[in-house]
DNA sequence: GATAGTCACGCAAACGGTTTCGTGTTGATA
DNA sequence: TATCAACACGAAACCGTTTGCGTGACTATC
């Protein structure tokens, strides 16, 4: 088990100092053709590749981002994630990734864990419990120590960092329409607890659209589901209770679950009630019917974050006012068998 | 913005030396009880905390541990990424995260990027093409090198290592003994190219158990399919070629597909065929009918890779003999409604 | 032949910690 | 009062690189 060769092994073996092969290796002028020739012939039988912990010290970069998402098991996060790591690599950026639970205290921890050296910035998004108690400390601390942060998705205005957002509020607003103009009237809104940002924008596109389009907005037509909980019997009593002929739907889940609930009581899907969701993930698109969906380009939104990030981070302006970017991801509709074309 | 603090500023702030900073900080018997609170308490004032760089630097361990898997938008690596975080979090590890998208070239580029001091170990799934290609040669590297390697679900016999897998011949075995058992005689096997070595053992299990039942093997009842690509027309050819009563498909998107063309042919599902994929994914759940699966529990394994990993990590004695382990996760069968009770 | 200018390389500081060992001061002891 | 241990702290080496600067040797110039 041969270790890790060094920079000092090269120069005792050569019988020249460190730094001259320090210099070799990067082919400085300084050092002659004979002796460069050498050492370089050496490094690269014995294989040397210089420490990047060290380099990392040295040069106070660590060619890391630390990635604070709220779920890993998620199609949304994980393309995201991939875009992410796809264009970090692409640009020498290795990706720490930090689950947070949706938990306020696992997000804390992770940024500190990577917050003492071992990232040159974040890239990150919300957790459910972070929305909750709009608590944002953690992220003020990080900023004012001058580490680059960029927020994706979930994202607050209470912090001053580049934000790379969904057109959420829009794109619902075109979804609904897309019912209205269908002759849909009676349009309920699945929805989560609004402390999620993003479900409040797409609540305000649902709503627009109705008042654009001078439908009253009824608010016994939204529906307020949990995340993994078995929601059937609630959506079931839900289109009992109430006459829908179309549904819109925050995410693909629920979507899936609600045309499941609606093709047992017997709707025709489209015909009877139509649905749309979010989230262009494997669910919308094995769904029977095929889900109408709002694509989130997720892997778009990663590598916009990432070179948001990067870019902040290898910009060496001592400036002290920064201006911030907030970046809009254009959502785009995928029309398959749930909806009427 | 201010800078971190460092063990210099508070030893020039408090004129002592630095290294009665450090002992101070650590608790060390040696430093007086006034100096360490007074250390301690400016230390916690201007909220000093250790760089972790340096500190990897000097004790030679990054707490850092590379995960290098194929597929990152895949629900089965996922959960095993969740375990691995969860353990590695817990036992005060970071992961950095790297895609090989199925590519033997960013397989080895990855390992290239972290195996120069980034990370005290490795947990890896190999990628397709690795498969394909038998070149294990950036594995052999990455363990002369001393570096910890763990393998988890696509493994190979060439490298000596600690390995996770699934029981996956005997979970197969036992799916295709509970097909015949009720009474099933023409059960296909939905699969995909043999180098991927879990396909393999999932086909063996499929094999012996005809075999120990006395049901010869008919080749023709197994189809080979391609991910990510449109096989909907391929398995209505199967289905309408070939008399099927069930059918174990190696993953749950075949499942899925599948059962969705059986349906539109008219088929009853339990009762005209029966189906069970693997994976228990949102996919399975959400299927219509629910999928029949075999659970991987990712999350499990995941756990005993990074128990595995940072053993070694942390195992200091210097043995040249190492005795390598293979743990088996135990895959349990979730019967829902597409197979009869 | 004295001076200046290259050339090719080494020294040493620096990054931010940890840790071994040495040392000046104090108080106790004989 | 000389001796010594205990105490409390500092100096310095070290981890592996990078890099500014100093310097000795050689060559060129007048």
């Amino acid at each position: 088990m041969k270790r890790k060769i060094t920079l000092k092994h090269i120069a005792r073996e050569l019988d020249v100092s460190i730094s001259t092969v320090s210099k070799a290796l990067k082919n400085s002028e300084e050092i002659s053709a004979d002796t460069k020739e050498k050492i370089q012939a050496f490094a690269k039988f014995y294989n040397y590749k210089p420490n990047n912990i060290a380099v990392s010290l040295k040069n106070k970069s660590t060619k890391n981002i630390g990635v604070v998402i709220p779920d890993i098991v998620h199609h949304f996060f994980t393309t995201v994630f991939r875009g992410i790591e796809l264009y970090a690599n692409a640009k020498g950026y290795n990706v720490i990734a930090c689950v947070s639970d949706e938990s306020f205290a696992k997000e804390v921890l992770s940024m500190e864990m990577l917050s003492n050296g071992s990232v040159d910035g974040f890239i990150m998004s919300l957790s459910a419990e972070t929305q909750q108690k709009n608590d944002f400390n953690h992220l003020k601390e990080v900023t004012a120590q001058g580490i680059p942060l960029v927020l994706f998705d979930r994202v607050t205005d209470d912090i001053k960092c580049d934000k790379v957002i969904l057109n959420d509020k829009e794109i619902a607003y075109e979804a609904v329409t897309k019912f209205i103009d269908g002759g849909r009237r009676r349009i309920a809104l699945v929805t989560t607890e609004s402390y999620f940002n993003v479900s409040e924008k797409r609540s305000e596109g649902y709503k627009a659209a109705h008042l654009d389009h001078g439908i009253p907005v009824n608010e016994d037509l939204c529906l307020i589901l949990h995340h993994k909980e078995i929601n059937l019997q609630a959506i079931k009593i839900f289109f009992e209770k109430q006459q829908i002929d179309a549904v819109l739907c925050v995410n693909e889940l629920f979507a899936v679950q609600c045309m499941g609930v609606a093709l047992k009581m017997g709707f025709q899907i489209p015909e009877d009630i139509s649905f749309i969701g979010f989230t262009d993930g494997i669910l919308s698109q094995n769904a029977q019917p095929a889900l109408t969906t709002v694509a989130q380009h997720g892997e778009k939104m990663g590598a916009v974050a990432a070179e948001l990030l990067i870019n902040r981070v290898e910009d060496d302006s001592q400036e002290e006012s920064i201006n911030y970017l907030t970046e809009i991801i254009e959502a785009t509709l995928i029309e398959r068998d749930s909806t009427i074309n």
